[in-house]
Order: C-alpha cells, then sequence, then structure tokens
DNA sequence: AACGTTATCGGGAACGTTGCCGAATTTTAA
DNA sequence: TTAAAATTCGGCAACGTTCCCGATAACGTT
C-alpha cells in the first residue's frame, strides 16, 4: 500500500534485490540496458530507500542530534539554524532536544538520541548540568560530541563559543569608560563554563581600571523571567550604577525589573546586554549589547562534528573554538548627560 | 562495543532471542526466574531496545515530523515547545524540519519525513506554498496530518489556528474606536489562509464602523526585515494613520521603519501587530498586540494529530478548531492626545 | 582443448526485534 | 493410567538494504 521498495522493483523486472541494488548505485558490473530498466522504474514509481533499513545495517543514520536547553530562545533558535544550515548542505538530517534546563532531562535526551543512533551530537550544557559524565561515557564509545556554548573544560572534546573573556572586558570597560563604578554582574549559574569566563572578564576590566571588585554586586539567576525579577531588586539594594547582565533572557528581564521600579535607564543605572536579540534597538531604551554570532556558533559547531563523524578530524584532538564578538552601544549604557543618539 | 541488543543477553544468558524479547515485555508465558534474570542483565548492562529495529519492523517509529516556515521565529518556537510538551508526555519524539518559506523546500523535507517513517506530520504551511498535492497525496495514504496557524482549505484535514477573523475585527475595531480612518494592513502572502481570514476581520470591522476600504491601504510582504522596509515606505504614500501587522516579523520591521522614518507613534500613526513577541512591552513605544496562544496552537494539534496516530479519532474527520486570541492595548496604539499610561 | 577472464546476475546472511508456530516437559483431569 | 492441557521455551520468518560469495555464460589465450 504504501512506498516501494527494492523488493518490488526486483519482483516487477524479474530481478534479484542485490541486481536492482547494485543498478541504483550504479555499480559497474550491472548490464546498461538492465540499469536503465531499474532506474526508469524506480523513477517512474518514486522510489525512496528506506533510511531505517539503512540506519539498521549500516549503524548509522545521517542524523545529528542537538540538544539544546530551549528552542524558544533567540539565541538557540539561531545557533540551531546555522547547524541546519550546514548539516542540510552536507546531507544530514537534524533531530532537536530540549532539556529544559535540566539535568535530568538532558540524561534522558542525550539517551534517546543515541538509542536513535544519531552519528554525533551537539550539545550545550543544561544549566542543571555541573557533571558530565553520561557524555564522557559516550566520547569513550566514540561518539562524535561538539559542545557549543555551554560548554564544560571536565569534558575533551570540541568546544565552539562566543569569546566570553573578550566579550564581558569590553562590556565592562565601555561602563567604566562612561563613567560607572557599581557595575552589577546579572549571571546564569555560575559552573557553567561562559559563566566564568564572562566573569573573569569582567574582573579583568575592574582590575585594569582600578575599580574595586565586590562580591556582592554578582548573582546569579535561573532562566525564567519570574525568577530574574527578585535577583534585580536584591541587586538594586547595593546601589548599582550599571547592570551587566549576560544572557538573552537576563538581560530583558533585567530591563523589564528596571522599568517597573521606575528606574531610569541610562540616567540612574546603565544597561548592556550579553545577548542575541534582533529588537535590541527597538527597545526603550535601545539597549546594548554584546552581540555573540549565534548563527556561525551554529554552523562552526556543525562543520567541526560533521568533520568528526566523516573521519576527517582526530577524534583525539580536542579543541577550542571562540567567535569574535561584537558590542554596540546604544543608548542604554550612554553616560549620564550626554545627549541621546538620533 | 556499542549498545547491548536481546541477542547479547539471550547468548550470555542461555536463551533465545524470543525468550528475551518476551520476558523484557513481562509475556505470561515466561518463567518469572527467567523473566528476573533477563531484567536484572539487562537493567545492569543498561540494555535499550533499538528504535531503528523496531521501526523497520513495525513500519511506524514513535516520531512526529514538524515542518515549519522558520525556527527562529517566536511564535514558532513557543509553538514548538507545546508540541515538543505533548510529544514528549504521550511517548513519541519530534523531528523538526525548516521549509525556509520556500515550497520546494517544503516538498523536500516533507518527503523526508515521509522516508523516515514518521507516524505523522503536523505542518504550517510555508509562505511559498499554493498547492497542497504533495500533502493531498500523504493523506490518501492514510498518513495522519495535522494543519497549525498557517492552514488551506484545500485540504480535508484537521486544523488547529488561532481565531484570526475576531483577532483581526478586535484589532481594527480598536483603531477605529481610537480615532483611525485610514489603517493600513500588512499581510503575509495572500494564498495563505490566515491572510485571507484576518483580511476579513479587517474588512468586517470597517464594514461594521462605515469606514471606507480602500484597497492601497492593504500590502503583502515576505517575511524577512529587508523585505518589509520598501513596502512600508510604500504604503506610507497613501498616508495613512495607522498600521496593522499581521505578523511577528512584519510587526517589528514595520515598527523599526517607521521609528527609522522618525515617524511618531502614535501620534502620527497608530501601530498594532498580530504577533507573538514577548518583548511587546518592552519596545518603544510598547507595542499593542493581538495575542496568539502559540504554545497551546502547539499543544492542541500536537493532542489532536497523536489521537489520529492512535485510532482515537477518525481519519476522515476534517475540523477546525480556533483558538482564541488576546488584544493587548498598549501606548503605539493609543488615540492622539491622551496621555500615556504608566 | 583446456583454462583463465570478464561480464552479469542470483543467493544468502546480517543488522535488532517481534510474533507465529511448534516442541518439550510437566501438571491436571478423566 | 492415559489423554488433555498447561507451562515454558526455541526456531524461523519478516521488515529493507547491502555485501560477500558464487554461478553461469561468453569470450579470449595458450
Amino acid at each position: 500500500m504504501d512506498a516501494i521498495t527494492i523488493k518490488d522493483i526486483a519482483r516487477a523486472l524479474n530481478l534479484s534485490t542485490s541486481t536492482v541494488s547494485r543498478a541504483l548505485r550504479d555499480s559497474y558490473e550491472i548490464n546498461p540496458e538492465t540499469k536503465r530498466l531499474v532506474v526508469e522504474y524506480a523513477e517512474r514509481f518514486n522510489y525512496r530507500p528506506n533510511p531505517i533499513a539503512l540506519s539498521l545495517k549500516e549503524n548509522r543514520s545521517r542524523v545529528i542530534g542537538v540538544v539544546v536547553p530551549q528552542i524558544a530562545n533567540n539565541y538557540f533558535s539561531q545557533a540551531i539554524n546555522g547547524i541546519d544550515a550546514i548539516a542540510y548542505s552536507r546531507g544530514y538530517q537534524v533531530i532537536i532536544f530540549q532539556s529544559h534546563e535540566s539535568y535530568e532531562r538532558e540524561l534522558l535526551t542525550v539517551q534517546q538520541a543515541v538509542a536513535r543512533k544519531v552519528d554525533g551530537l551537539l550539545i550545550s550544557l543544561s544549566g542543571g548540568t555541573s557533571d558530565v559524565s553520561h557524555l564522557r561515557d559516550l566520547q569513550e564509545r566514540k561518539l562524535p560530541i561538539v559542545l557549543f556554548d555551554r560548554v564544560s573544560k571536565e569534558l575533551d572534546s570540541f568546544c565552539v563559543t562566543a569569546d566570553n573573556f573578550t566579550g564581558a572586558f569590553a562590556a565592562t570597560e565601555h561602563l567604566i569608560q562612561s563613567g560607572r563604578r557599581r557595575i552589577a554582574h546579572l549571571a546564569i549559574p555560575s559552573y557553567i563554563s561562559i559563566t566564568q569566563e564572562r566573569l573573569a572578564g569582567y574582573r579583568a576590566a575592574l582590575e585594569k581600571y582600578g575599580v574595586p571588585y565586590d562580591e556582592n554586586l554578582i548573582r546569579y539567576s535561573e532562566f525564567s523571567q519570574n525568577d530574574v525579577e527578585p535577583v534585580v531588586n536584591d541587586l538594586l539594594n547595593q546601589s548599582p550604577d550599571a547592570f551587566f547582565a549576560a544572557g538573552d533572557r537576563l538581560a530583558l528581564g533585567c530591563l523589564a525589573t528596571l522599568k517597573k521600579r521606575g528606574i531610569a535607564i541610562p540616567e540612574t543605572v546603565s544597561l548592556i546586554g550579553f545577548t542575541n536579540t534582533p529588537v535590541a534597538d527597538l527597545l526603550a531604551p535601545p539597549m546594548s549589547t554584546v552581540e555573540q554570532p549565534a548563527l556561525d556558533i551554529g554552523q562552526v559547531a556543525a562543520e567541526q562534528l560533521i568533520n568528526l563523524i566523516e573521519g576527517k578530524q582526530k577524534l583525539t584532538q580536542p579543541g577550542m573554538i571562540r567567535m569574535p564578538t561584537r558590542m554596540i552601544v546604544r543608548e542604554s549604557s550612554q553616560p549620564v548627560g550626554v545627549s541621546k543618539p538620533v
């Protein structure tokens, strides 16, 4: 009733399945005339090889699994876009899994992906993931894995991230140079690599300009907007004159909370986000951001992974690729007293 | 080296594969003691049934395919979230495909999905799709299909959309009641169902209030921000006093263009979007929107599809579910002269 | 004339799983 | 005691595909 198989063609043309198979793959040992017959028949009845049968036989699937904390997040959806583009052009399909920032979900989805015989895994660690032994196991079983964005030093794998240190340094430097001294830093959970790197960039900039580091100005927050608000409110008790928010949701949550509290931006506090929203300059006020090249990160990560899969790269060679960020200064971080740009 | 199979267990315990299989599915005709042995061994070596082998055997995959125009779009990523939640809870996995608003890509991805033996298909039509015969073919081959958001009347299938007529009517009525008369309508390509429905709602509201319908105020645009700008500029020649943008990207593109041109919102023109962005009230000015319950739409669509797959619903019974929209009035559509809300 | 080549094709196994059929042993019933 | 029934398991085929190994001709070579 359904799709035509190689068997059907064999039966119809009075051939064996092996002959049909070889004819379709243009084997040299098949009579050109026979080939013609087979190919014509296959086309007429719209034959498509069954990828599932192939997967079972060859123990590979031409599928790469992507595990992200959240699809509904501009950064990740753009990264997925990059992944998808590369995968498509190199003949792979993409299965997307969400970990919902939960370690347990991440474990589960990774297992499912492996069960589905993905040829490789592209992961951005969940916020709840501090232990990466589940990934290490897979790596030891020779499954190609590439981490992107939320990477981990605990794992000797290929990593692709934004240049978090430099980006955070630039953002902090910019805030200092525009006259801010008490710069609050809003970060995602601390054990994630990018948190550390951004914090390091932040501290390095403070140090360069002799601004004292105050632990009370650092806060870690979960990802939903509801989680951000109390943290920002708490930070406000430390009388900061700037906010440096290290993430998409954090920046928007921070902006929302500040507006709700009626705190003037940038007159009272400056704000700069480490984020990826395309609407930054439509916001009120237009939000300064350190932009991450999400699409590029996705592309590079996918390329690395497929190279690993196809053996074009040594499995044992871990590597870290840092993609440059771009700081875009908008109104939300203007120095006080400076007229607004048009 | 890799994952353990039922054969390995059979060999290790000196049983046949069928016995092991039945032991694992808790068949009544297996000795409890044997069962215990098998289950323990399976657990100890972390046995997972091979879904690919199962797919091949049973000609089903417990996977549902989702085809959307774009992942990096708030509406769709939220809908996918809803789909994912339902699929997960009912034991299905989700494979996401992007059509990139291209008919050819849609054809291709749908074929791939079918080749992968998805148990059902959840589709939001691409902007380039006017012919749906590829889907009709699949339907005739008894593949469960549910359309969501961008549906088509040409197809006798289950559809889940927002209540576009009512939403558009409400938006237009609101604009009229706040003193606007020349209301420009920015829509996605015309042959898509939601375009028609929203246009109908728009016209019905005009009619109710005796506002003349002017064809010149209607424009169709592609989806990227670059496409929107010239269309908005063109519309401005018709001296509209309001914009009703029927989509996520359109609304943001419209806002960006108006700001670029220095046109005061809402003093000179009003703006209301039919969209799903969570940052609407952080924009400058906060943007009025007709919100679509994207998550709910995804959930309902997924539920319907799984019901179809599992035969809990007649395949022949087409149906249309309209989810209510919610209009949120913000600053961008305030009547002129009204003081801004706090 | 005997043998090796070449061209062209078929048979069978394997990938992991389930389900049908049957077989062996033990238990139950008449 | 003997047939019937229940219990417990193994063998085999099948899903679609590829690949290894042969098989059969026709042909050319010594």
